[in-house]
DNA sequence: ACTCCCTTGTTGCAATTGCAACAGACTTTT
DNA sequence: AAAAGTCTGTTGCAATTGCAACAAGGGAGT
C-alpha cells in the first residue's frame, strides 16, 4: 500500500500529500513475520501506522506470562503516546504476525505549526484525531471484555465484538489461535478450552479453527 | 472554572477564545452529586469536558453487576466517540460523584472547516488531540490493571498507577471507597478485602481510608 | 442519643480458574 | 518420510476467587 493511500491522508490530494511528506519526514520500514517492530524501551513521540500486515502488541511480565494487549491490523496506529508503558517491571513489544510495512513519523512533526504552510496540514491532524478516536474505542472494547467476571462471559463478549466487525456475508473469525486468545483474554488456556467446549455442548457456539458462529438464545430472557 | 481556562483552549488568547465560542456553541451544565450526567442511549458526537468535580463512568450488566469503567476528574474528557457502547445488553452511564460543571460540544463543530476562519481553530484541534492521547493512555493503564491474573496483582498495579500520579509530597490515595475499588478491579469485594489484609500483613502495603502507601521490596528480586 | 444506611472487615463453603501433564492433530523442516 | 515443533483438547488436583452472611464502625439526619 502506498503511504499516500493511508487513512491519515484521506481527503488530501495526491500532489499535496507528496509535498507534505517533506514536512512529516515519514520513515517506511518493512518487517518479516516474527520480528520485533517496536519495543518501548526509550521514550519517543514516534507513531507507527500499519500500511500492510498484522501485528500484536504483547507484554511479558516478570514471570514470563504473556499478555496480548492489542491486535493490530491494516491502518492501525500505535505509539508510546497512546500506550501506557510506565511499568518498568514488564516489557511491551510489538511483534509482526505476518510480513508488515509500517510508516513511522513523529507526532510533533504532525502537530507543530508548519513552516511550509501546507494547506492540508490541518486535514491530516483531523484524520489523526479520527484514528485516535478509533483507537480509544478499541481500547474501550478491550476493557469491556476484560471487565467480564467469568471466562465464559469474557469469551462471549470478545467474540461478539469480532462478530460485529465482520462484514456482511462473511463468517466471523478471530485473529488469533486459541492459545493466543487465552493470552488476549488474560486467562489460562486450558480453562478457556474447557469453557469453549462447554459453550459448544450447550449449543451457544460453533467454532472450527479461527472461524466461529454465535447462536443467540434471546428467548432465555423472557 | 471558566471554560476559557480549559486545557482545550491552552495557547489560545482569551479574546480569540471568546470568539471561538460562537463556533463551537458549547453548552455548559451543572450537575449535583449523584445525578446522571450522561447515558449513552442515543448515538451522538457530543463530547464532554469536566470543568470541575468528579464523576465515574459505570456499567450495569444484565445481572445488575456494576463495573466502574473509568474515574473522571477535572479536565477529563468523555464521549461516545471514545467509548464503546455497542453492547445493547448493558447500560453505560456517567454519574456525578460530587457537584460537577461540564462543557458539552459537538466534535463535528470542532473538527469541521471553520467559516469564521478562526486563527486558532487548529490549535484547539491539536489540544483535543493531546486530550485524546491522554485518554488513550489512561485506557491503556486500565487494561494494564485488568490484565493482571490475580486480585493481588490487580490491586498492586492499580495502586502503583495512582501512586505515580500523586504529586510529590502528597500521600497517594484512591478516588474510591474499597467497595467501589472492587467494582473498578472487576473482582469480588470480600476477596479484594482478603487480599488487602494479606498484603498488609506481609508488610507490602499500608492503607487507611483512601490513603495508602506501597512498600517496595526490591531486594526480593536479587 | 438514636436510627438508618452504607462501608469495612471477617469467615466458611462452593464454584471457578489455574496448573501440569499427556495424547493426538497439524505444520514445517530436514 | 521422519522429526521437531506448535497447537488443540482433556483431565485430576490445587489454588484462587466468589458468595452469603454477619458483626462492627462511621456519617447524616432527626
Amino acid at each position: 500500500m502506498l503511504p499516500e493511500e493511508n487513512v491519515l491522508f484521506r481527503g488530501v490530494s495526491r500532489e499535496e500529500c507528496r509535498r507534505m511528506m517533506s514536512c512529516f519526514k515519514p520513515e517506511i520500514r518493512k518487517f518479516t513475520a516474527g520480528s520485533i517492530i517496536a519495543d518501548f524501551c526509550e521514550p519517543s513521540d514516534k507513531i507507527g501506522i500499519m500500511l500492510s500486515g498484522n501485528a500484536v502488541m504483547v507484554r511479558y511480565d516478570i514471570n514470563g506470562v504473556r499478555t496480548i494487549i492489542e491486535a493490530l491490523g491494516e491502518q492501525s496506529i500505535f505509539g508510546e503516546y497512546f500506550t501506557f508503558s510506565g511499568a518498568q517491571r514488564n516489557s511491551i513489544e510489538i511483534v509482526a504476525e505476518s510480513d508488515c510495512e509500517i510508516m513511522f513519523m513523529h507526532q510533533s512533526e504532525i502537530t507543530k505549526r508548519c513552516e511550509n504552510a501546507c494547506q492540508c496540514h490541518s486535514r491530516v491532524v483531523e484524520n489523526l484525531l479520527m484514528l485516535m478516536s478509533e483507537k480509544a474505542i478499541s481500547l474501550s472494547e478491550r476493557i469491556e471484555v476484560l471487565s467480564q467476571r467469568s471466562i465464559g462471559d469474557k469469551l462471549l463478549s470478545c467474540l461478539k465484538i469480532f462478530e460485529d466487525k465482520t462484514p456482511n456475508g462473511q463468517v466471523p473469525q478471530i485473529p488469533f489461535s486459541t492459545t493466543a486468545l487465552s493470552d488476549y483474554l488474560c486467562v489460562n488456556r486450558s480453562a478457556l478450552q474447557r469453557e469453549m467446549t462447554k459453550l459448544k455442548s450447550e449449543g451457544l457456539l460453533t467454532m472450527s479453527k479461527r472461524k466461529f458462529r454465535l447462536i443467540r438464545r434471546d428467548e432465555d430472557e423472557i
